[in-house]
DNA sequence: CGCCACGTTGAACCGCATCAAACCAGGTGG
DNA sequence: CCACCTGGTTTGATGCGGTTCAACGTGGCG
């Protein structure tokens, strides 16, 4: 595993937004990778119900958490950006209870579970920062159902292009107020709680008001005072200060 | 600490229901409760925000995490039932992103966060089990994020009662088809992500479909399976079965 | 060239929200 | 023992945000 790979270099800047993350940490959290793979978009990288032994390691691209519902519908849990752990949580559940899916091309890395297993007993910090980065999907997932149950169509959109960017930007992959975000607008729609009509149709209304543009699998954000308003968005909970954990 | 307080009782009672718990990891954790506290109905337990040095485990009662809008709305993210560690995530985190309120009366044991510590450094599985415990709060969590975006009213609904029966079943505070729910239809709504006159609507259309009752602060579920059937409840996504974890 | 996935736009519709009022039970004080 | 108050429940009338259905546009690609 060369240890400079932009993908694992995602993940370390991850953990170490949160906590100071010493070399040999780094060094065992980078040997915990068995093998790392390339996935296309649209196939499913890990399937609900399948016993796990290995977690996976987002690298590159985009991916996300997703249920489906009898009539078809479809509802996406969580988006994932490169350095995210996308099945961290299968290291203890043994199953996951959701699909996980290739939003775009992605490259992947496998973690046996036995590593993380062997982190947990001899390496309590990093077991820490690993168990942390679970509690941060939680909180992330928290603030989708505030979205969700209690923001206008709008207001959802916005919020979600917010967070993307911060979450973005940790990982490397922000600039100016701007990102690669090469997903539809179903996949927004499913996101979001709504139809992809009206996510067409809110995307306009943002741009018109402007706040932002999608366009071309690119966010531009043009206003973000008045897309924070928008939005209420609050960074609070992705925690992003470094404190010792 | 009585090592029987049936509070504690009932979080051990979650946790064995995962995995095999030795008597010297039993020990531990009731040995980790600082102190117990009573709090009336409605009272905030945690507020967002505040720097935390305990975590709250709920032995009595009903409580909520929750978060408001601007507008005063507000959206209730998960219910906790007796048992559940209502902000274990607080641990490492460091500090909440949203408040934990009281439903009812409630009874909590606080545990200091060095005890926490303490256990990832030196009782690795237990550690892992309270891991455990946060990430099904994550799974519950994700489960909601489907309802509020993709079911309708009356379903989700009817999910939220099978969800809570299973649950209170774990906690051993459900018997035959029924358990006390003393919050009132306004926590239903904030809950579902609708309004408290909808809840009522669709209450009193469960009722007379003859799948369920919610009156005087307790549940009656008259046809399990037709609940289910309305619900889409898939109880996959609560992991009740024992594996080492 | 023609297909196909995605984006865009309009018109009609509906599930749930909003507004408003009445009802009901329990609790409190006169 | 009644009068009153308060928080919660129930019901009706009306309105809107978002869905549904349908058509058309558009760019990439075999």
């Amino acid at each position: 595993m060369p240890g400079d790979d932009p993908g694992i270099e995602r993940a370390l800047a991850k953990l170490r937004v949160r906590d100071v993350v010493t070399p040999e940490e780094e060094r065992v959290f980078t040997a915990s990778i068995a093998e790392t793979r390339v996935i296309a978009a649209h196939r499913q990288i890990v399937r609900s119900g399948t016993t796990l032994s290995e977690s996976t390691l987002l690298l590159d691209g985009l991916a996300c958490r997703y249920k489906d519902l009898a009539n078809g519908e479809r509802q996406i849990q969580e988006v994932h950006v490169p350095g995210d752990y996308v099945d961290l949580h299968g290291f203890l559940l043994k199953t996951l209870d959701h699909n996980v899916g290739a939003l775009t091309d992605v490259r992947i890395a496998l973690v046996p579970h036995d590593a993380l297993r062997e982190i947990t007993e001899n390496h309590p910090h990093l077991a820490r920062l690993l168990w942390f980065s679970t509690l941060l999907d939680a909180a992330i997932q928290r603030e989708r159902i505030l979205s969700i149950g209690r923001r206008n169509a709008a207001s959802r959109i916005a919020h979600l292009i917010c967070e993307l960017y911060l979450r973005m930007q940790v990982s490397g992959l922000a600039e100016e107020g701007r990102y690669a975000l090469p997903i539809t607008q179903t996949d927004i729609a499913d996101t979001c709680g709504l139809t992809p009509v009206h996510v067409n149709r809110m995307l306009r209304r943002l741009r018109g008001e402007g706040l932002m543009t999608f366009r071309g699998g690119e966010v531009v954000i043009h206003d973000w005072d008045g897309l924070v308003r928008v939005a209420e968005f609050d960074p609070t909970y992705l925690h992003l200060d470094r404190r010792p954990r």
